[in-house]
DNA sequence: TCTCATAAGTTGTAGCTACAACTATATGCG
DNA sequence: CGCATATAGTTGTAGCTACAACTTATGAGA
């Protein structure tokens, strides 16, 4: 173990700030959504995934990768997603162990109703508000670090 | 109701990584806070806080600002860490209303435990991934996501 | 074929978070 | 003073999240 390496002063101040936008901003987005449909960020990331899969379907473990989740959250998300009756799971034919989720009729019209209200709170709250130079940076920004904590994950296991 | 404005190509898709930060990144750190300690971000940012202030006390509504989290929510983190020990809760002198958070000897010692690990790890997840130049467009950024949200506030309410 | 290891999903549980309702004190105004 | 309103904190509850344990199926190798 090295001695602790402390923050530099402009280190600090960019963590803090930045802890402060990890707090406040997706709370900022799911508002609307809880508002608008009672959803989550990550049951209007399933929804909107199926929506765009072929067969309208996906297995719960590439769901799982397609939202940064775990699996036990895609089954209780899920789950809950098909009391409500806009995704119904079916076997796999292939692999008897899988579940496929299929967007319902239903959960289709849903997307379809929600989605203007997501992007326009989306574009409030991160895209408009940014210029589209910060708007590069941040997608820069961001694939270092998921790089970085990809890496992290593979290496030091 | 103006008709939905779609996002480009390329705002989505840095939508998409921010939102994949935001979901991957606080993980990473709080999994250290959890593993070594059982504190949750916030657990630490109150204690932090509370080492920082003079006398090591402050009342629960500025402690809330601090955090950026609410009341509500600071009645439960400083309950926690009261039954913990790590923190007291006194009532103000001049106001019959308030509560008073004060760190305790021992959660002043925690705080100087844990702090370089958990200093390690913010540098491991988010200051040493990037670049300074980097690292400067994160404040950047943050700053002004903060701005924004802190003008929607006071302007649409 | 039988066995073991691995992978996909589910379930159970404990802890955290958000929100509304409630208590108590303080402040402003007629 | 006496009432209305606003502010500080707490509490209760419902829902979400993380993690471990469990079930079932696949696949590899003796």
């Amino acid at each position: 173990m090295e001695p602790a390496r402390w923050l530099t002063t402009r280190e600090e101040q960019a963590w803090r700030l930045f802890v402060a936008v990890l707090m406040l901003v997706p709370g900022e987005v799911e508002a609307q959504l809880k508002r608008d449909a009672g959803l989550t960020q990550v049951d209007y990331g399933v929804l909107s995934a199926l929506s765009e899969a072929p067969g309208r379907a996906m297995r719960m473990n590439e769901l799982a990768r397609m939202v940064n989740g775990s699996r036990p959250r895609m089954s209780q998300v899920v789950a809950k997603l098909e009391r409500r009756g806009w995704v119904r799971r079916e076997p796999t034919r292939e692999d008897g162990r899988g579940s496929l989720a299929v967007l319902t009729d239903a959960g289709y019209a849903q997307v379809v109703a929600i989605a203007p209200g997501h992007v326009a709170a989306v574009r409030e709250a991160v895209v408009d508000a940014l210029s589209p130079e910060q708007l590069d940076q941040l997608a820069g920004i961001s694939a270092t670090l998921l790089d970085a904590l990809e890496a992290r994950r593979s290496g030091s296991s």
